[in-house]
DNA sequence: CAGGACCGTGACACAACGTCAACTTTTGCG
DNA sequence: CGCAAAAGTTGACGTTGTGTCACGGTCCTG
């Protein structure tokens, strides 16, 4: 009796040991994937490899996930909500353009170069090919941003812009430039963030000189 | 005799019937993996699936590709065949930026707007997934594009930008740019194509004024 | 402490994988 | 034309992965 009321009533549970293992469980699957799939790439991996990077009964693996495409999923999606709220705290308190834009990809670039482990294994796959994949999350941030937009816009802070594609294009600018970002041992957050800030400011033409080649001289 | 004298000074090939049931056999595996990749989306597509949507044994299926993946390779490798030359020369002949430029995104744009189908269905997967693969042919594409940017700035008509970025802000643009407006039904290639150009001419504010929400109302 | 809910377990039936020995068709050559 | 070697196709086969489910143990509730 005392104890379900303390459960109750406290905010953070002493948890039931069924709960704690389902953590724990659910816990153990995600690791062994992110071993897994840094390992053999995601396309190569079965949930069989998964399932025996864990101590659990492959039973038990489908009481958590329907498939190895659910767990990428799971694993993105992780990565997705701590930093979502970030960005749009960033775009939130932006009194100008600029802060707004550079808030969006200095936070953004900064991520990644900090979960570089989850955002580049995840993404290599077999031989040459490069995966991505957006998860139902990573998919509402893309919306937030728009909905950023259109209410900066609304604010008179942006001129009247097409949201829709404006969104694509900063989204397609982050993952893309990221990724060389992370390939290059001279650019860092700092720069790829101030590359990509002049860019949507100015333009090609308010771009920061930098070098004109990249930093693979070799390569095919 | 004649027939091998013939056949060796040929320019067109009279092609003997082995060679010809082979080119015949790669379409048909394409084909059908086409149709069937569009049906099922490409992570559920099994390789058993693209065989039995053709008239061939298993073991023959295995003369030609080695996966799923390799099939799919090929079938984006086609589509980067048919536009990368377009693409090249198109930013050969620019006299200026803007012509680089816009020559470069109208190209791709009409393209992607022409390759719909291809591109569209490629690009789904099961549930509200989205697969990006990028094959050889399209790595060097973008190559391509860089080097393109690196002779352009050699000659004086880009100013000295970090080519490597640039590249990747562009490709970035261009493939979520394209898919937003396979999506709706207000804008096509053309304003995709003066989108993008606005933007890397002169950044946000140089952006041609649109409906600041998106096509799509609904959506989550 | 008992009974029930919950969940982990691993064996199982089924499907997909990639291979290979046997077979068929084409080609080169006398 | 005919024949032997080369090339290529076939589908059955052993192996591996898939998803399920009846069983059994553990935890919770009263």
């Amino acid at each position: 009796m005392d104890a379900e009321l303390v459960r109750s009533l406290s905010p953070r549970r002493p948890a039931g040991k069924r709960e704690q293992t389902k953590v724990q469980n659910r816990h153990l699957i995600l690791e062994a994937a992110r071993r897994v799939f840094a390992e053999l790439g995601y396309g190569a991996t079965t949930v069989r490899d998964i399932i025996r990077a864990t101590p659990l009964a492959s039973g038990t693996f489908y009481n958590y996930f329907k498939s190895k495409e659910e767990v990428f999923q799971a694993i993105q999606d992780e990565s997705a909500l701590r930093i979502r709220p970030r960005l749009h705290e960033e775009r939130a308190k932006a009194a100008t353009i600029e802060e707004f834009i550079s808030g969006t990809f200095l936070t953004f670039f900064e991520f990644v170069a900090e979960d570089q482990a989850n955002f580049r294994a995840l993404r290599r796959s077999t031989d040459a090919l490069h995966v991505r994949m957006d998860t139902p999350e990573i998919i509402a941030g893309f919306e937030e941003l728009r909905q950023d937009i259109v209410a900066a816009t609304e604010k008179g802070l942006f001129p009247p812009v097409d949201a829709d594609f404006l969104m694509a294009a900063m989204v397609g600018v982050a993952f893309e430039v990221a990724e060389r970002m992370l390939r290059r041992s001279d650019r860092g957050p700092a720069e790829a963030a101030a590359f990509a800030t002049a860019l949507f400011m100015g333009g090609i033409n308010a771009l920061p000189a930098g070098r004109m080649g990249g930093a693979n001289g070799g390569g095919a």
